[in-house]
DNA sequence: GCTATCCCGGATACTAGATATCCGGGATAG
DNA sequence: CTATCCCGGATATCTAGTATCCGGGATAGC
């Protein structure tokens, strides 16, 4: 069980740019050096997220990334499942149905208790990511900080 | 996010173990070939569950593995520990000290709001799995099951 | 004691996924 | 037309999980 780091990099990102005066667009590479990040790595989790529909990406001149929906429509379920894709952390080999003790398929349609356990705890886990919105997160921080990131934004 | 197999794996040897008639010991060959999974590998993790507590191994003719407590005193969650480790998912790489947008280090004195996010997923995940124990999952199989297993258990 | 049985734990090898970088191509503003 | 900036594929590296093997030690039964 490990979430990567991917996941970190684009959650600060995506609340950055939550705070950019008027939504304008910011650069990569400000939002790399923002928090001393490899930009060429970065740019792998922001096109994620981008095809996600969470960022919006502008080419050219004046261009950027902006957020792709208001921030109180991204959940931060939003964004672990744009990085980390929406498979289920645990899945059933169905080794009940192998070896000497090979259950029958037929003694096989419901399924597997533990399987059960696993995706009930993998529900309580995503449920809890998606009751926190971007918008929260931003609106949490101290305004001190907030207004800070405004000026760095606003260069 | 991975659940490794190897908490699949053992979820289901726990369970046996919980059927087997009088808590005799059970050999590893045994465990094993009831489901098809390959002894080297498979013993790695019982020996991880045997360090934990949850298992008991008894060396020499007759030994075997045996549960390390009653059924019911062995939550999902304590196998997954011990076999995954009690480390948290998501590692706070405090990101917000970094590059040209780092914040002074008066300004983090309260934890990062993404890693309290994330903490208390992961606090929803575990809860969810200590909700059930070996016993809870052992209860739920059909009688013909259990009964199919322990015969194979006593033999 | 002696021996057959069975688990412990370290060493080793392989694989998959995460981390990290680079570059040609295409879109846009001015 | 040009400078800027993102897209996406190719590639390399590193870490953790998967998998196997073997010498050592503990136990039961004779």
């Amino acid at each position: 069980m490990k979430v990567s780091q991917g996941v970190e990099w684009t959650l600060h990102c995506v609340t950055l740019l939550a705070l950019a005066p008027g939504g304008v667009p910011v650069r990569r590479e400000q939002l790399a050096g923002h928090y001393g990040l490899p930009e060429a790595y970065l740019a792998k989790h922001l096109q994620a997220a981008t095809k996600a529909g969470i960022l919006r990406a502008t080419p050219g001149p004046k261009g950027g990334y902006q957020l792709g929906r208001p921030a109180a429509d991204i959940t931060v379920l939003d964004v672990v499942e744009a990085i980390e894709g929406s498979a289920r952390p645990f899945i059933c080999q169905e080794i009940r149905q192998q070896g000497t003790g090979a259950l029958p398929p037929e003694s096989c349609e419901r399924q597997c208790q533990i399987n059960v356990v696993m995706n009930n705890a993998d529900n309580a886990w995503r449920s809890s990511l998606r009751a926190t919105t971007v918008a929260d997160i931003a609106g949490g921080l101290p305004d001190e900080i907030v207004e800070r990131n405004k000026k760095l934004l606003a260069r």
